[in-house]
DNA sequence: TTGAAAGCGATACCAT
DNA sequence: ATGGTATCGCTTTCAA
């Protein structure tokens, strides 16, 4: 059986009390009693049990990490980024996946509530079905990405001025005819009652800066040129560009609404023998840390994941603090890399 | 203040015991009883307070999961795969980062003894290092990966013959001078007391199954076409590869240790004008999403990766029901997978 | 400064 | 089938 405070007590021959002080290092102990304590607590090789602490106390010391797909190299980054500063404050994390199925997210809010976890980060996939939304008082969470909302914290990038400043740079380049990878469905293609394919919100953002920036330059969008995908993954935007492609001759510039997508779009152009830089361009988002070697080099859109995750979790702080304040929201800089995709 | 079982037990007029009983559903309630409590369950929005079921219990329905770097897509698909395998199980996935300081592997084995993990999923990058070594009792644990031991259950694959037979296919193709990425440092190099690079023990098995396959062949291994590398990463990989084509011709082909590496590798060849295939052929390890997606496509090794955390799962659920049977060991059967990086 | 004792919330044993 | 009660391990009043 493993140690516990009266254990160490009794060993040190205190009362349960000074043991847990001088665990807890708040309050004076005399020198003396502390060094007989930490004697018996490295005998008896004491662990706290955490469950009884958190009972007590109250918090578990781990937040909730919820991303829509842990699949994809942007979660990669972004689930090392929290693991890593949060452990700086001395947080664990526990992960969960919610792509699957919306319900997820409320499994996580009620394990927040169920006090395993202190607090949340959330990256809804789109906001009608978060459970944010939900009615009922909100353990401490911060929001991560799109979704427009107030109600609480978030963190995100300007996804329609990233979109505008991107499809700018094809435009400087010379590219004319921009196609654009990942765009919501058509409104008329959707079925009631069928999930929102993932990164809805992130879609009709981008696609609204890409519009945007071909509007202030006299080109009329081209609902031929929008490439709508099942999944924003390298099969799904490799599938898509391929039939897009037997179909149409080759655009000026392919504006991929993430690097992965890039990645699948790439694919097929090499696979159809379309020559990169040179007959078309190719644009990514995210840069995550692939698309510097994927060949050609990719140009995309980057913004500082570390400043983008240690926001979240200061905002997170912050609700875990017990501040009631307004909730706040962040918006990290982004900024264009030009590399060989886009080469003219 | 939320409610508890005393709450929803006087409010509907029983005890807290047959509260317990509803929720968890073991022993039979008369249906109007239960009726009652369902009642004032959802009328006081009850949630359990894990920490406490976890205190009296034991367990707190959560493992804990160790990847030396989740930066690389690698660890994304690993952890996907935990993540969604383990939800079916009804556990939760608290994530550790271990290649930063190898302390992070004690500290999860502390959480896993103050229960607040109920088991460990450990992927550790070399055995010396490894908490398991330590005396003591171990929570449950299996190891996935590469390290020799017989300590704990593991599930892994069968790297020596994988990297000979991936060498092999390589030879089958008609190369000779085949160069290898991500070899151990030449024992030469190490510096007394400096922590090893990630992926040591892996990076061993493979250059053994790499000799044997050359030997085989009659064609002894030649040191200098063995190429080491500070991390197993795109950037290293490629900063490496370039070093090396200043030095050297292309060899026939790159055995590149994993698909990361390989990604980096290709980019360097992209940069150098080396064409791939063509001039130099390569080939990746792990098979990951984009390896079918990069340009040229990756000639790889493949495992079912779903199989691989099943079978962790498996045998840790194995030793979480307190089997104290002997450790056992899954080897996971591996295939080659031809893609166009090494057609001739 | 330290000790004694109560209590966090859920569950299991022992009754009935 | 259900109720009373002790208990898990830790922290925190309240006293001394």
């Amino acid at each position: 059986m493993r140690a516990t405070v009266k254990d160490v007590a009794k060993l040190a021959g205190v009362s349960p009390k000074t043991v847990s002080n001088v665990i807890n290092g708040v309050v004076f102990v005399r020198p003396e009693t502390r060094a007989r304590v930490e004697q018996a607590l490295s005998e008896l090789d004491y662990v706290p049990n955490m469950s009884a602490r958190g009972l007590r106390n109250g918090r578990s010391g781990m937040i909730g990490l919820a991303l829509p797909d842990l699949l994809r190299p942007y979660s990669a980054e972004v689930t090392h980024l929290v693991v890593e500063l949060a452990h700086q404050r001395g947080w664990g994390v526990q992960i969960q996946q919610t792509a699957a199925e919306p319900q997820r997210e409320f499994d996580l809010l009620s394990k927040a509530r169920a006090h395993l976890v202190d607090g949340l980060i959330l990256n809804p996939i789109n906001l009608d079905d978060s459970a944010v939304m939900t009615a009922g008082p909100l353990p401490p969470v911060v929001l991560v990405g799109d979704v427009e909302q107030d109600v609480v914290s978030q963190v995100t990038i300007d996804n329609v001025a990233a979109a505008r400043d991107l499809t700018q740079h094809l435009l400087d380049q010379g590219f004319r005819r921009i196609a654009a990878v990942g765009t919501p469905e058509p409104a008329s293609r959707k079925v009631g009652g069928s999930t929102d394919a993932p990164g809805t919100a992130a879609a009709r953002l981008r696609t609204d800066g890409y519009h945007e920036a071909l509007e202030a330059a006299g080109i009329p969008p081209d609902p031929e040129l929008e490439i709508a995908l099942d999944s924003w993954s390298p099969e799904g935007a490799a599938a898509a560009t391929g039939r897009f492609l037997e179909g149409h001759e080759p655009p000026d510039a392919f504006f991929c609404f993430t690097d992965t997508i890039a990645i699948g779009t790439l694919s097929a152009l090499w696979t159809a023998g379309v020559a990169v830089p040179g007959t078309s361009a190719v644009a990514g988002f995210d840069n995550i840390l692939e698309s510097r070697f994927v060949v050609p080099p990719l140009t995309t859109v980057d913004f500082d994941r570390r400043e983008f995750v240690q926001s979240a979790l200061d905002l997170l702080a912050e609700r875990m603090g017990g501040n009631d304040a307004k909730p706040r929201r962040v918006v990290v800089p982004h900024r264009i890399i030009p590399r060989a995709s886009t080469a003219r």
